[in-house]
DNA sequence: TCCTACATGTAAGGCGTTACATGATTTA
DNA sequence: TAAATCATGTAACGCCTTACATGTAGGA
């Protein structure tokens, strides 16, 4: 039901818009909130468009395959619509990181460390691509965008803070195991300090 | 795949369990990185069990229905530390709330800034309820805990830290609609200011 | 020459939600 | 008396991933 909304959301947005463009919408810039395959959008768009919530127009190119440009109907928009305002659901959110951590106590703690190491690589990537993100998007400044813009920097913003904040976490969940490794190899528990939580308003 | 695996962990770490106690499990204390029905649970866990992986005991008890407890067996940990050890894909979450924000453009501000006052509260309630398991976590300090209850104390930080930075979030995009509200009303977007968004060393 | 980007599609199988089903005890 | 907690299970249905399938053009 969410991709449904999440399609027609995008197709309202974007205009006349590929099945191919929808795809890589989802990879680049929605990772820190929803994603979805191509395998998964191609049939959901034409069960849109039999249901007629969305329309379909063929464009023929040479130098390159053919394809698809869907655009939304009123009938699609209210759809959309009714979702939007739907009372919000409870927050289900799933990461398969922070999953795994919850288990490291299987492991060595220099294999729980590298862990944590390899997923803080990975938040430092996928950071890299949204701060590439951000700076095209200020050619605009915020008081001058149109909303859709604007409630796209929101989300876009919203991702960065994320990361920034993942990559703290594992920077102090790294900090704290080494500490805990030396005094294991003191095996000392006195005077050895623990430093806060990144932010630390707890 | 990773529901298996988390249901191993959580196994191994609280010993002979219920299906019962591992689904609440992932209602109280999981919210922020899984979640999973106790219709997916059931019959996975039997599923474990033909496979070898757990074992299961039945226990009577009066006055209330009776329960099944179960445990790891080696095979089960092997499954779980192959997990463990596996390079870490892609991240992959859903946040509907988030999707929504991104298509906010297609209702009126005031609508907008509705919806992101009601996520903001769903987040303030389950931060309470996290806030209450920390305090129970630091009858022990941090250097004192066993590993299983220092990694599961990195997992509860990181909520604490997620829904306190959602908050934030909400609280500047709350803030900026209604800057960007009262300049149109004013119909002039020339010397007004942009706060920046929370924790701004972007 | 190999890889990536463009562009769409299907099929098998596994994952996951929701609702139905039961029933005693405790708390408001 | 109504609701929540304890406790487990199934069935229908829908969601989602992965792999297979095809083919051109351009860059390294």
């Amino acid at each position: 039901m969410s991709l449904q909304n999440a399609l027609l959301g995008l197709i309202s947005s974007m205009g006349p818009v590929s099945g191919y463009d929808l795809t890589k919408t989802f990879r680049l810039s929605m990772a820190h909130y929803w994603h979805a395959s191509h395998g998964q959008i191609y049939p959901l768009l034409e069960k849109l468009r039999r249901d007629g919530l969305i329309v379909c127009q063929h464009v023929r190119q040479q130098d390159r395959p053919n394809k698809k440009l869907y655009s939304i109907t009123p009938k699609g928009r209210d759809s959309l619509l009714r979702w939007l305002r739907a009372p919000r659901a409870p927050i289900q959110m799933k990461n398969e990181g922070l999953l795994k951590t919850r288990f490291f106590a299987n492991l060595a703690p220099e294999e729980a460390i590298e862990q944590v190491r390899s997923e803080r690589a990975s938040y430092e990537v996928l950071l890299g691509k949204y701060r590439d993100l951000e700076r095209a998007f200020f050619a605009v400044p915020p008081r001058e965008m149109e909303d859709d813009a604007l409630y796209t920097y929101f989300t876009l913003k919203r991702g960065i803070m994320f990361l920034r904040d993942s990559i703290d976490w594992c920077d102090w969940a790294i900090r704290s195991l080494q500490q805990r490794r030396r005094r294991n190899g003191r095996q000392s528990a006195a005077g050895s300090r623990q430093s806060p939580p990144p932010a630390g308003k707890s």
